[in-house]
DNA sequence: AGCCAGGCATCAG
DNA sequence: CTGATGCATGGC
């Protein structure tokens, strides 16, 4: 077992964990929080590490204490989970020049808004793979869902792995294991409908080397947009959550339901002529690189408001109860 | 009971 | 090109 602490020296602005952790974001699936901390694992071709994450001290002054542990009996090395950590909630992204940008906008409705969200920060999937799956399992679907399913699919198909405290995991499944399944059997363990033939398509073009994941990193934005959009079951949306939370391209803005009535209630009021692709294009050419981060706070303030709320709601019969 | 969820593929016009 | 519809599942 090793331990460490990140500070300032490592932390550039603001940080709230557990905000930035149950924001919902397809990164991968919401770590889960045990006893006092979050706990998640991932894989190195050096062995699997699982680290426990606890936040010490403010939001403004935040520090984070990590506990890690290898497999089996090995220690995992500090550097590689030190990176992990700074790599996955991009803590040196400098939220405190955000909030100063968001002031500087003249008269734009939002920035008040945002800037009193504090120390909510985009993650990054290192697993391209878990990344572009989550955001599969997404689309039409629930946080809640959607988590529920990854889980599974983790029990299911996922290495297993016991820790040097003991502890058994479950890794993120491989490609390969998924490209051999049958979309009834995988939606008879994890319930997730008919996306199931989307999971295993994918699973199946990344095995052939027909869908290079890591060859997008190389491509501009519209690029690597384009060849994502090819895929079945992955249109704007997840393609943007894949760019955004995948290659940590920060331009991207994906608009799902929750976007597209927060975008119209600030910015778009009484145009009813707007689309959802209109909205993407208007966040992006809005705000740049922070568009990414203009659009997980929009989320995150449209989702804890109550006032926002299905607009447009399929008329119902009038009845009458005796 | 029905509407909804970090949408998309498909088809009609 | 735009707009309508079906889709699997389960929470509320």
């Amino acid at each position: 077992m090793i331990e460490f602490k990140l500070d300032k020296n490592s932390i550039r602005g603001p940080v709230d964990l557990r905000l930035t952790i149950q924001s919902g974001q397809t990164a991968g699936p919401e770590w889960e929080y045990v006893a006092d901390h979050f706990v998640d694992s991932f894989d190195r071709a050096d062995g699997a590490i699982k680290f426990e994450i606890t936040q010490v001290g403010s939001t403004q002054e935040g520090s984070l204490y990590v506990k890690g542990f290898g497999e089996s009996c090995h220690e995992p090395s500090q550097e590689a989970l030190r990176q992990h950590i700074i790599n996955v909630l991009r803590l040196e992204d400098d939220l405190e020049s955000f909030y100063q940008y968001l002031q500087t906008l003249p008269r734009d409705p939002t920035s008040n808004l945002l800037a009193q969200i504090k120390g909510l920060r985009l993650m990054r999937a290192e697993n391209l793979f878990e990344c572009l799956i989550c955001s599969l399992a997404s689309q039409n679907n629930s946080v809640l869902l959607w988590n529920r399913s990854i889980r599974l699919l983790e029990k299911f198909y996922g290495r297993s792995v016991r820790f040097e405290d003991g502890t058994i995991g479950r890794l993120f499944p491989t490609p390969e294991s998924l490209a051999k399944l049958k979309p009834r059997e995988l939606n008879s363990k994890t319930s997730v409908g008919y996306r199931a033939k989307y999971f295993i398509k994918a699973a199946r073009m990344v095995r052939n080397g027909d869908l290079d994941l890591e060859h997008l990193r190389k491509l501009d934005f519209q690029g690597a947009r384009e060849s994502l959009l090819e895929v079945l079951g992955v249109g704007p949306k997840v393609a943007d959550c894949f760019l955004l939370y995948g290659l940590g391209k920060t331009e991207a803005a994906p608009v799902d339901v929750w976007i597209d009535r927060i975008a119209r209630i600030l910015y778009f009021k009484r145009k009813r002529k707007v689309t959802r692709k209109g909205i993407g294009d208007f966040l992006r050419e809005t705000y740049g690189a922070y568009a990414g981060y203009v659009q997980l706070y929009l989320f995150h303030y449209a989702r804890t408001r109550r006032i926002i709320r299905p607009s447009k709601r399929k008329s119902r019969d009038p009845r009458v109860y005796a």
